[in-house]
DNA sequence: GACTACTCCGAAAACGGTTTCGTGTTAATA
DNA sequence: TATTAACACGAAACCGTTTTCGGAGTAGTC
């Protein structure tokens, strides 16, 4: 079956007959339209008919016309396997993130997701559940091909072991990596942070500055670099108001703990009217043994989180928290790369890889009230 | 430059300064090994490449101990797009979700990913944050040839409107698809869901059993087909205890309300010793407002929820919520979906689409005391 | 009538693999 | 010594695009 050369008329029924294969599932299936079959139906070659579709000058505007319409009508798209094995480009960017539960990593993944998707781009994501091996077989099946860079934040076992070998090889090939939140210094490549130091810094001298004195720590085990950059601010700000930090108001807790023993042990052996937490979760659990020991909070302790997720928002008190601002680093964390992978295919221009931080936030809400900052010297 | 052949030491410096390209990066990027390369270093075919790294009878020992050693050396990766295109297969599943951020859908993510990954395929994640428009244009982009099959659920804005086409296109094209949590009946696929309407009674009948007699209901418009069904359960089980569904009792809300004067007006107009709520957040609004207006909870009033989130654990008091179970409706899902996608490329099996329905668990916390469950007839 | 110029289209290579089939070489067999 | 089978490998088609290049046909020019 053939159509008549120069008819803009196309049976459809008449047309899947001859591409309707042997029913083979519950639903027949129409097989995807590709340019060899429209090149067949037309009578001409596979060359004019992507000429036609990309509205080439080559082709004369009789033959882009009829071929356009017989594409739209039987609703033809070009595969994206065959154009991302030509072009070498796969408009796809790898994400692997530590953990897709934790509200802070969510909501980056939002923001790469919102932008990249606004370029065009899709989102292949790997979880590596804080593991080290699950982090490089991701890297490394997503690395041949399947993805056009990589956004990523290393994984806890990655940042305890300081083997970056696999991130190395992927840049070494060519392609474009961002890192955010936590990152390393081991790897020249383009970062998003937010200032870890200043945050904690400042969360520390506006409980200083409403008048607290004894200014307790909740934090992780030291090797994830976020917290250790937090405690460094929190010491830094005791020192400028010339106080000591007190080790014993140190408080390190694992990562994901369930039992309370070690906390409640704390309260009840420490005097302290306020608390920095370098996570939501331990904010919450902390106010909420607070206030089973019989403190009010923030009238006898005030708390200061870290994340502002959907906990902070609705706990009773609400918390005051710093805002990690997760979509816009991942926003930003999207653009930076896809700027760089679209230079990759321009031209060689060197640029140099950037850090950028993203300036937090410090939400009051009713855990601490904290007044006006003084002194808001640069 | 050549190696001896049958030498099996290769100088890896010298190979690639064959190799590197004029070093147009910040690093000079080390280009992809791909079987021409092989091929042309070794002087064989590279069909005889292919073959040797399948480890093919057809090649020598002594040949494919060569070719192998080369490609470990040089860390040979096959692209993963060539053999997409070959294969016509990509090992890739779409995801499309309304929200990620939403920690049912996190979870059930989760879920997805865990298994999918298990199994060698990787996700790519679309969110089409309740628009119809970006579940249409992201699914069409993903059915393209990106990726071997579906699983998702729907949109708030495509349950509005009952508009399934792009759905029935895909599945028209033989691309296999799961639906799970909001699904539809007009299309014909598999699906994951919990039993809704028994999770609703059950809810309630618990309540009922622990003494409570007047039960609110706070619940989202109606077209969200879940809040529907939950919402029928509730009155099957008032129902069955010889009460009365009180149409007063019924607070609908917006799906994402800031406000807090439709809710605050509802308790002081109405007396009630229980709250049912279609999700987390009403549950902990509701309880937070509860303790403002100086109602105890669970004296005064007991609270159930749905979705066992973050904010059901660590809320004061914590929540008893019925827990959906997302993780292992995201496994199921995968799991339904991969079984589907590797038969296609067995043989013409009609396997029937199957609806599977996931137990729910009621987690008994704080905030509602239910004691045991009585007459518990299947 | 020969030359050029332009229009329109097709052949073919390329992307990086897999796989079928054919073929040259060697060794075993009659 | 001729026949055959097994072995080891290569040529080529294929997946679905893009793109370069060349060529056929027509028209225009002198």
């Amino acid at each position: 079956m053939r159509f008549p050369a120069g008819s803009l008329q196309f049976a459809a029924d008449e047309y899947f007959l001859t591409l309707t294969c042997c029913p083979q599932s519950p639903t027949p299936v129409k097989p995807k339209l590709t340019l060899k079959d429209i090149a067949r139906e037309l009578d001409v070659s596979i060359s004019t008919v992507s000429k036609a579709l990309k509205n080439s000058e080559e082709i004369s505007a009789d033959t882009k016309e009829k071929i356009q319409a017989f594409a739209r009508l039987y609703n033809y798209k070009p595969n994206n396997i065959a154009i991302s094995l030509k072009n070498k480009r796969t408009k796809n960017i790898g994400v692997i993130i530590p953990d897709i539960v934790h509200h802070f990593f969510t909501t980056v993944f939002r923001g790469i997701e919102k932008y990249a998707n606004q370029r065009g781009y899709n989102v292949i994501v790997c979880i590596s559940d804080e593991s080290f091996d699950r982090e490089v077989i991701n890297m490394e099946l997503l690395a041949n091909g399947s993805i056009d860079g990589f956004i990523m934040a290393l994984s806890a076992e990655t940042q305890k072991r300081q083997d970056f070998n696999h991130l190395r090889e992927v840049t070494e090939q060519g392609i474009p990596l961002v890192l955010f939140d936590r990152v390393t210094d081991e790897i020249a490549c383009d970062k998003v942070i937010i200032d870890d130091e200043a945050a904690g810094r400042d969360a520390t001298r506006r409980l200083l500055e409403s008048g607290r004195r004894r200014i307790a720590l909740f934090t992780t085990q030291s090797y994830l670099n976020v917290s250790a950059k937090r405690e460094v601010g929190y010491r830094k700000a005791l020192e400028a108001a010339g106080l000591e930090a007190d080790p014993d108001l140190i408080l390190r807790l694992p990562y994901q703990y369930e039992e309370e023993q070690a906390s409640e042990a704390f309260f009840k052996s420490r005097t302290f009217d306020a608390v920095l937490c370098v996570n939501e979760i331990f904010a919450i659990r902390g106010m909420r043994l607070a206030k089973k020991l019989g403190m009010r909070v923030p009238e006898d302790v005030a708390f200061i989180g870290f994340t502002d997720g959907i906990l902070s928002r609705y706990s009773t008190p609400s918390l005051t928290t710093v805002d990690q601002r997760g979509e816009v680093m991942g926003e930003r964390a999207a653009e930076m790369l896809i700027e760089k992978v679209e230079d990759q295919f321009d031209e060689a221009n060197p640029t140099l890889y950037r850090t950028e931080v993203i300036p937090v936030e410090l939400i009051e809400r009713e855990s601490a009230v904290l007044g006006k900052p003084a002194g808001a010297a640069g």
